[in-house]
DNA sequence: CTAAAACCTCACGTTGACGTGAGAGGCAAG
DNA sequence: CTTGCCTCTCACGTCAACGTGAGGTTTTAG
């Protein structure tokens, strides 16, 4: 499909996706007037970037995860990379709960005294 | 205390401090030379800034928060706002959870095909 | 065949939370 | 008094993930 549809189907924009090709994420092949085309499997792909992406993990990060992926195996680098990404995130999460926590507190005082 | 020991105590820059003055967050008192004078409550309000800051709200958010928790009441717009923030927290957690998982997944094929 | 819509490549602009000097004044110790 | 560290106010720089035209080509619909 051309960079449009793929737009559209995986809710971001054009430039996104021309920004992710940029950044080495997603090299579509090309046609012979130079036009992008990405395979079905896109769609998905895209979706696990903007994922990873709210997750806050750098363009950097994701490509370094999908060379894991792609090669098939990973070295002691890339697995400590993974490790230390997962330990960020639960770390993230576990602060996110707090602020939340906090949060829901001054919500409750809020609205006892209006 | 002044702006460098507040810095220290509280794991922030004293350019935060500054900056976090400049967006209406923590005025402090002035020397008659025009240092600044934090309270000690200062330590504990800046790591609620952080807090917040890693929560995603932005200083004009933090800001509007604390107009509630100053003024003592709060009209229906700014407890929408808390409401609002709340809850893209939550759902910000629980895409985070799903970022982990798949981490996780990624994590477990890449231990088990090294 | 033509006009609109979609695509292309530069390349500069945006936003938020600071970083980083520049140049000048303040403060405790010896 | 002067050395050395802290603080002050501008004010420009940074970084990441795009946004936004400019100017030109390609594809599609009628």
């Amino acid at each position: 499909m051309r960079i449009g549809e793929l737009a559209t189907r995986s809710g971001v924009s054009v430039r996104a996706l021309r920004y992710y090709e940029e950044q080495g994420l997603l090299v579509p092949e090309r046609s012979a007037s130079g036009q992008r085309q990405y395979p079905e499997a896109a769609v998905e792909m895209v979706r696990f970037f903007q994922q990873m992406y709210a997750a806050g993990l750098t363009s950097k990060n994701i490509a370094e995860l999908l060379s894991c992926y792609d090669v098939g195996h990973t070295d002691a680098q890339q697995r400590g990379m993974l490790r230390a990404e997962r330990d960020r995130i639960r770390d993230r999460v576990a602060q996110l709960q707090d602020a939340l926590h906090r949060l829901d507190e001054i919500i409750a005082v809020t609205d006892t005294h209006p």
